[in-house]
DNA sequence: CATCGTGGTATGTCTAGACATATTGATCGA
DNA sequence: TCGATCAATATGTCTAGACATACCACGATG
């Protein structure tokens, strides 16, 4: 292992395991250059890494202090739909209910088409023929022109998009709701039942692309994030 | 700005405006070190930095690629509710309904506990005068013995723990549930109404101190995560 | 007493090298 | 033809300096 990696993962213990508190000043870089017998730019390595990650705040002339904790922060991964079914060994379905193209219809589609037309599109998905989610869709044609060649019938608007129009930003926003009789029916579910429904709006370079609620049924889906390190929180990979 | 900073944004930019695609070569170093005219340290710094965040990877003798867009990853800001709606400027209300230490019961209980006695806390959360979350919690007293002596009628054991007994490690997960009627009763709802169900284990150092319940009115509460970067999270402070 | 330099200090950035190491592609031998 | 060997190459790590910069504390000045 490498020296800077070390000192890294020595400095990283001493904080986690609280031998090192929030407010604490960590050695200055001359004193670990003389403790690892180093140079100063393989120290600056490992600080500059803890800096990175949010567990350290360096402040000139007066040192580098462990940082407060954040609140919690999560690294959350919602995957696209049909990778994450086939991840988990599931036949994954998928069928188009709707595909309508249209005007903007009220403020936030004006803003999402910003002056073009929009892609608006129903499809549910499937995992082991049980249906999964209900996703509602709306496609910037504006900002990704080339969704109106896409044969949706086949092709899960989330996989394509992801592949073709990556995006820079996005918003999450995730809620409970009962069902409505249609989403009732398409997954099977009684009326008024609890549903997850995560709502995403994603921009690319500043332009709106897409937005799309989706429905799962309560019971048949969970939202799961794991992560490590009170401090941290970068998403780092 | 310093110049490890532009090499970095430079290509950050070539890569998140698609000039770059993923599992296109980047520049070699040496080209790099040439076209900014400064030495290879300051050129692998900044791609360092791009390597950190999962924007590209390195392949000794291969040369550093683009990678390949991460599925949906999110930074989730879940903080703790007290410092959310205080954040809000709502008065935040806080009622202890229930307290008991009593021993683990079943697998999951007797993990949590690993060895000691549990702190089993019912509580309720209000924002301006109107329940928000219905929070049933677990304290290992093993891993935190200090919150034997803490009265938490009056500090939620969310703020303490946070506080006192930071995690290293934590799982959430997030699902849709119907209110049962204690539930419906303590949040004001109707009995079968949607509810946001957020289920925390944290740890500290591979042992587990505490796991949470926390139930949300789905119509009064929504969590709501922004970031950016198709490539990156990272998360990253 | 308040305010304005001013010097010292710790981090921030950068260089021009060095050697290590993994991987690839070509060459050579069975 | 296939496999082992080997050299070339790009990244990985590290050094011993250098100067820049922000910031704090102290002291001098009004």
């Amino acid at each position: 292992m490498s020296l800077h990696r070390r000192i890294y993962a020595d400095l990283e213990g001493l904080i986690l395991s609280g031998e090192l508190s929030p407010g604490d000043r960590i050695p200055f870089e001359h004193e670990l250059t003389e403790r690892y017998g180093c140079s100063r730019m393989t120290v600056s390595k490992a600080i500059s890494e803890l800096a990175g990650r949010g567990l350290v705040t360096r402040r000139r002339r007066a040192g580098t202090f462990v940082a407060q904790p954040k609140a919690h922060a999560a690294v959350l991964a919602i995957p696209d739909l049909r990778a994450e079914v086939i991840e988990r060994g599931q036949a994954y379905g998928y069928v188009l209910l709707e595909r309508i193209e249209r005007e903007p219809d009220g403020a936030d589609e004006i803003e999402l088409a910003s002056g073009g037309l929009l892609l608006d599109l129903t499809c549910l998905h499937s995992a082991d023929g049980a249906p999964l989610a209900l996703e509602y869709r709306l496609i910037a044609l504006g900002a990704a022109p080339q969704a109106i060649d896409v044969d949706f019938r086949t092709v899960p608007p989330g996989s394509w998009l992801l592949d073709s129009a990556p995006w820079t930003e996005a918003e999450n926003r995730i809620s409970a709701i009962a069902a409505d009789a249609r989403a009732a029916r398409l997954l099977e579910l009684k009326p008024g039942a609890a549903c997850l429904c995560v709502e995403r709006r994603t921009w690319r370079d500043g332009q709106a692309v897409t937005r799309v609620w989706q429905t799962f049924p309560g019971d048949r889906y969970d939202l799961v994030a794991r992560f490590s390190s009170a401090h941290s929180k970068e998403p780092r990979r």
